[in-house]
DNA sequence: TGAATAGTGTCTATCAGACATTATGTC
DNA sequence: GACATAATGTCTGATAGACACTATTCA
């Protein structure tokens, strides 16, 4: 910031509008799981360039007036319908990274900061002001990525009675999903939000933020179920009920327990929380990490 | 990116100079050991605001003309005065994350994308353009962080003849310490530069780029040291040793042997290179992470 | 010769993963 | 009653950390 520049640029920096400028905008990468399915959040664009392709939600950030922060959660709320106090609170929004190519937008260099987000399973996704459409796209009819043992979608919330989750209608997303048709998104956005992805994989193994994919209460098989969906791994049920238990601060007993057993029988699981922990320890590795080592 | 915004914005977008400007500039953490002491890489500033001020090197990018990534190495280079081509290639430069709030600068709204890169002892920096000077200044000299087990500096590479080791003049840091002085850093870079160092402890758990501290072949015992250095902790040489041979593809022996043991006698360590991994497997974690948990 | 260092060996507690088992529900 | 699921137990191999020990080199 201004330290070190030549001349030219120092004056500039006194009169904005005499350099070429670069615009800034922020990108959500926004994720939830619906009936077990990872989802991310798109939206249609409206206007050229890229018109009509799916893009991340995201828009310019308001100079002078926000953090990037703070824009970042302003478009998150104006697409899923949440006002920034209620309902956001309970959204995790990151940081993710800066793209700033300088042939990345058609029009002008354009830098976007883009952030993740994990959500529980929200309402329905709608447009804002000026996109055609948004909605939850499965994640798995984008990245064609290969995902060597993928776990089979699991039932989640469905088991269990209405109100012990969080909000989360029971409408599907899109019948037809808008982006079967493998078209790739627009701008950089393919990219950046394989770079979310390959984030949220990560960022699970060492923090607890897998529970903000979920309600306030959740079993354990729930919690499991996000990790299966993440890393698109099915995972030994009991040594990850032992394992997660046993790491400090993770989840903490409600004392409470489901109001019914699993669609087709079992005992009532045990209800949990998340823990006052920032940071798994040991932490929850990926399975076969070894083959992406090199 | 343009997607989403309001009408005005999309205008906008077809005529740069008709909306209030954000600037973007990019600022390094380098970091390096000299005499087995962290340092990082500061400028003096040679003008308003924070004139005099101690400050992470950085600029603005050129708009149009270079991407993030060239711009910070552009930034390193004049500071560090090595070309990019040569020397700057041994050096590992990534995306920290960027920092954008409306008043951390006084003059206008200004988003810095910050750098995190790990060098090799390099030559003494030399001032860029307009700083009034650049140093290499140690970290502990800057960051008053609680370090529970502070390594003692370690001799490095002197204890070795010159040759097998990469650049390094001998020439120490300023004797009086340019930040003694206890002034915080200008803008918000002293925050950026508490990132940095914590991206730092944490990346060399998991990545095997503390080599990028070192020159092309070192000992076991001056990779113990970078890590000693970041992390702040003195560890066990011999558990030390063992753990990162262990590790597929982190260091590969050269079969020579060091000319000399060291410097109070010994024997005369074997010299590795790095490895192929790009991620360490199991990771060389922390000792003692449990307090930093919560 | 003394001391410091490189490198290896040993022991123990812990942990991950595979698998088994029991109890508890639903259909 | 059949079956699926929650939760726990058992076993084994791998690993981290503490510590001991030998060999090698310099002052």
């Amino acid at each position: 910031m201004a330290d070190r520049q030549g001349e030219d640029d120092f004056l500039a920096a006194y009169d904005p509008r005499a350099f070429d400028p670069i615009a800034v905008t922020v990108d959500v990468v926004a994720l939830t799981l619906r009936q077990g399915v990872l989802h991310v959040l798109l939206v249609r664009r409206g206007a050229q360039p890229f018109e009509g392709a799916w893009a991340l939600p995201g828009g310019f950030v308001r100079a002078g007036r926000e953090s990037l922060d703070r824009a970042a959660a302003r478009e998150l709320a104006e697409e899923t319908g949440l006002d920034e106090e209620r309902g956001l609170g309970r959204v995790h929004l990151e940081q993710l990274g800066s793209y700033g190519a300088p042939d990345r937008d058609p029009r002008m260099h354009v830098v976007s900061v883009a952030y993740l987000a994990f959500a529980p399973d929200l309402p329905e996704a709608r447009a804002g002001s000026d996109a055609a459409a948004a909605e939850w796209v499965p994640v798995a009819s984008l990245a064609p990525e290969g995902n060597p043992d993928p776990a089979p979608p699991r039932p989640m919330e469905q088991d269990r009675p209405a109100g012990i989750h969080g909000g989360g209608s029971g409408r599907r997303s899109a019948e037809v999903l808008p982006s079967d048709t493998g078209t790739p998104l627009a701008f950089d956005h393919g990219a950046i939000l394989a770079d979310g992805l390959e984030r949220a994989r990560s960022k699970i193994e060492y923090s607890p933020l897998a529970t903000a994919f979920l309600g306030e209460e959740f079993t354990v098989t729930e919690l499991r179920s996000v990790y299966e969906a993440v890393w698109g791994r099915t995972l030994h049920a009991g040594n990850f009920h032992r394992k997660i238990l046993s790491v400090p601060g993770f989840v903490e007993s409600t004392g409470a327990t489901a109001a019914r057993g699993g669609a087709k029988g079992g005992p009532r699981a045990r209800l949990y929380r998340a823990g006052d922990a920032r940071l798994l320890h040991p932490a929850l590795l990926r399975p076969d990490r070894e083959e992406s080592v090199r």
